[in-house]
DNA sequence: CATGAATGAGATTTCATTCAT
DNA sequence: TATGAATGAAATCTCATTCAT
């Protein structure tokens, strides 16, 4: 059946996302993949056409898994401010999981895949709109001002959604420390200023 | 005298930051970095020990210029506000500059140098101490609410300061168009919020 | 029954032909065999030990069909002149059909089957041979010079039965035109010369 | 100086000729190719871009140095019954000299080379023409019959030339039997015919 | 009997690095 | 000091063959 085909293909790429999360891509052995998914190396190119391709697959499957799971965790939520902080709890926890292989190639893949399928491109723009969303909600309901560029404040929620991440990468690498989702949230709807 | 092989050295790392720039580490050649810094290829291995050593320094260099350049911007202005827009501009700036370098390697060198040199890691934190100084002036002045918390707010500015650079990878990668500094910075003073 | 095998082999045989003549030994491969014969890849080891072995068999299996057909083309025959013009459009219409697998095998298996079973040289001799006979019997009707170098004259012809296949090498790889059989049997018996 | 990167591409293209007649294109390793010629494997990397270039231009090289021997062989002899045996001759020499690699590939290499640099099948042509100029030459001077259609007495001498190695592989393999040329031509010559 | 998923040996090719000049 | 020809380790990918179903 299919099914049992979806389900090796959904083995290779557990398998790649922590090969290529230890490794990155160009570092990251088809030969460990296979070894990782407990099969034969030759058995990994009966499902992908080549390395490139698992990859592609990989970051797809992510996309789509980050995407489908931030709408999900953000459905329960009335006030924009929660979906906010549910948004940014969701983030951490998908980047948290996916520390490795975000870390080194969620952000980071635009020279692996220039043949990007559009599907990918399509998933990119996705994560812009679900955050623009949920903005042009919070304006309508009257939770955000009204006088809001919608654009620019959807880049900031972004940029500070990425934040989380950064606080590993430029404060220490080995931190755990999670940033407080509830506070950060509060102070961009406040403001910092006095 | 040294300052001749200084000013070598200096050449080499002008070459890799376009090599690199262009192709990224693994798929970034020493024999390219030669020639584009007209010199041989052995002469290279003259000035560094090794491919990796050569992305090591640049690294370095780039750090080093961008928190110099950084202060050296910031050092005009009196406002905090003016502070933030003129580092947002400042950040934007050097991104652009060296724009496919650091989309590629600046925020994923991880893997490459695990054996990452101290002063790298130092770096990374000066950027971080940079914006957290801007911070706690700026609360010291009074211009930013007393009961900030500094290290959330320092993440929040990281995250929109990146942010700009987001703005072409999440939205359109031929995107020429800048965010407009000002007002993210006065959206982040005055909180989106009603 | 035997029978029942012996059509599937063939079948295995004709579809070898077809992915041989279209790829060569080396580039045709056993899963497009299977394929082509319309069965399981498995299935064709069922009734050959090995890739080679399909490839001798089918060798094999040409060069009887090519002395047989030989033959019989040329026993309605009763001058030698028109023998060696029926023999030589039995030959041309013989490599069209089988064109390709003839140009990239027929005379180039020597190493792919240095194991060659015997049956194959002996076919080899017996084409010589089939050539040789007609000679001797043109001597013998007096229809050739009787000083005859049977050998000789066998090899010539055998090279000139060959021609038809040169020119397509030779001249032009699209060429259709036939050579005409009557003026180059004639141009053998009268001589070139003045 | 150039002379030595010629000097190194000929060692390689004579140690291309070795195992490629050995083995054929195929079976033929780079690796054996780069020890055949005292050099590491990457080295014949340095000089070509790839196994495929190796065979073609190994392949070229042969066509010119047959074609040019050939036409050095031709232009001591007037007669052309002596020209057309010192061809013969020739030719011999030069399948027996590269004896293996022309068996193996001369005749066999359309699916190779594809993509076939017009270079080569020039060369292809080259040696129809010169045979045809042979013939016309013959005519010119009366030694030949004057109603001879040169197209086809030229054919009838390719596949006579290619008989000498023929014989080799139509009767025995391992035969060292040189056709008598001066037989063969003659019998061309006067025609088998009573 | 028939199958095709799985395998892994083995080939081509790349490129950082060395070292004789 | 500067060079670039030479190297070979190592990686991707292919495909004949096997064998459990």
């Amino acid at each position: 059946m299919s099914s049992l085909r979806e389900q090796r293909r959904y083995e290779i790429i557990e398998a790649a996302m922590k090969v290529f999360g230890e490794h990155g891509f160009y570092q990251g052995k088809v030969g460990e993949i296979a070894k990782e998914a407990g099969i034969g190396k030759g058995t990994v190119y009966e499902y992908f056409g080549s390395k490139k391709e698992i990859f592609q697959q990989m970051l797809m499957y992510m996309f789509e898994t980050y995407v489908e799971g931030g709408k999900k965790a953000v459905i329960g939520e009335k006030a924009i401010r929660d979906k906010l902080i549910v948004l940014l709890d969701y983030h951490y926890a998908f980047v948290n999981q996916y520390a490795d292989v975000i870390e080194r190639t969620f952000f980071h893949f635009e020279n692996i895949v220039k043949d990007i399928k559009p599907e990918i491109a399509q998933n990119k723009r996705k994560i812009f709109d679900f955050v623009l969303e949920i903005i042009t909600e919070g304006i309508e309901t009257g939770e955000l001002r009204s006088n809001l560029d919608k654009e620019t404040a959807s880049i900031i929620i972004l940029g500070i959604v990425n934040s989380s991440h950064l606080k590993r990468i430029f404060i220490k690498a080995d931190s755990i420390n999670k940033i407080d989702s509830r506070a950060v949230i509060d102070m961009v709807l406040l403001g910092m200023g006095r």
